[in-house]
DNA sequence: GTTTCTTCATATGTCTGACATTTAGGATTT
DNA sequence: AAATCCTAAATGTCAGACATATGAAGAAAC
């Protein structure tokens, strides 16, 4: 049923060639590839199109290059930054081209983030609480635009998220919540809104403090499903829109 | 504190520029963008140069090129299974660079896991179930090497994520699942070990067929813990490594 | 008139060779 | 001994050329 093995550019193919040999461990975080000129000759190929696959590899972080007498491409760390960098674009790109609609994508992050509430009760640190409060008092201006008012949403929920202590959770959560933004903005939120959601949030954000699993659940759960409502009432009537 | 404005290189530029286009919906899926000397042209650059940020957002997915009279580039439909495979090998990186400790990553997997169990108990088809059961037979396999067993479970993991039946969350999570199987590998089970996931396998199916939330719960909660200990005891010898 | 074949224009893929620029380290000078 | 200059090596960029794939227009056959 697939396509009959049609060879790929020969740039695919060598940059295929060492993303297998950072992958596989042949490459070590750090190592130095040898030169455009070696690896031209390695291949059999011409300098450009070596360039060409190791431009593949920079788009996709796995190496950095230095000018200069010591230069080179060095296989790069890849760090969370990076790595969110990534997997936000990634994502906020397959919201925005699949016509994923706002309901679909509200459950699959409140579903995630309640995931990590039991932990972030239990480890939450006085300095990520002082973030979630710090937030509440942004998001309580009255003047507040919508895109502040959801940046401001966004910052809280990620310190909610990073209040788990778990990188890797962090790591996955954030894509999600930050490629949800560009829908959240298509949101206006009248004061009343505002209020109940500033209503929720200080209740999670109690609940963390008294470790309260079931609190920052119950919490959460209630503010998935106003969002949800909230988001049927204003978006179904231009549904038909492509 | 960050670095003085260190100008990019002009394929890297041109690349941005044209995300940009991409991400702003200047350029819609499907747009033919202009040839690559026209856009050299308009960039002033030579041709090689915007190739290689032509490679760069190829490498992203973010366009596909054709060659022939009518060919080009043309901005790419970013499908699931291609934003699936991004997800999976910068995971995957991510967690074999940041010397991520087995139980930090098995936390996050079955705390990400468990956020869908609900909408699996609720949601799941017939035939989720079935790919489920067809797996558990795979691993109850006497012979099975490890690697097979592993790879049985990522199925059977991802085919449980799948049963929530939100395609996001199936793309969030089937990252994480994937991405742990090279940590995964590195255990061994024994006949015994085997036996007690194959029976907390089977009492997820039972519990998912019976469309029972609390019972799918605390199956994947024992699997956790049962998974954490196990680790801890095989790996904990060797610790001090790299 | 319709179908099939050929030709052609156009675009990407690749190669060659050159020059520009950055940078570390050695050679030279003071 | 220290500061300066020089050089070599590497990436970054350019120009032009040829190879190859492919759809479309035009020519030939029916």
């Amino acid at each position: 049923m697939k396509k009959p093995e049609r060879p790929a550019d020969l740039s695919a193919q060598i940059a295929q060639s060492i993303r297998d040999a950072i992958v596989g461990g042949r490459l070590l975080v750090g190592d130095r590839l040898p030169s455009e000129s070696e690896l031209a000759e390695q291949f059999s190929v011409s300098r450009p199109t070596v360039r060409e696959a190791l431009k593949r590899l920079a788009a996709q972080n796995l190496i950095r290059t230095q000018r200069g007498a010591t230069g080179g491409a060095f296989v790069n760390h890849l760090s969370y930054a990076e790595a969110h960098n990534q997997q936000i674009t990634t994502s906020t790109l397959l919201l925005s081209m699949n016509a994923i609609s706002f309901d679909v994508a509200c459950e699959a992050r409140y579903a995630l983030e309640r995931a990590c509430a039991p932990l972030a009760a239990a480890r939450r640190t006085r300095a990520q609480l002082d973030t979630l409060r710090a937030e509440i008092g942004i998001q309580s201006r009255p003047r507040l635009t919508d895109e502040a008012f959801c940046a401001s949403d966004v910052t809280f929920h990620r310190a909610l998220v990073d209040a788990a202590g778990n990188p890797v959770l962090s790591y996955q959560l954030a894509g999600a919540v930050e490629a949800m933004q560009p829908l959240m903005n298509m949101i206006t939120f009248s004061a009343r809104s505002r209020d109940i959601i500033l209503g929720l949030h200080t209740e999670i954000a109690d609940a963390l403090e008294h470790r309260d699993p079931a609190g920052t659940d119950s919490a959460l759960l209630e503010l998935e499903s106003y969002t949800r409502n909230l988001a049927r009432s204003l978006l179904a009537p231009r549904a038909a829109h492509s």
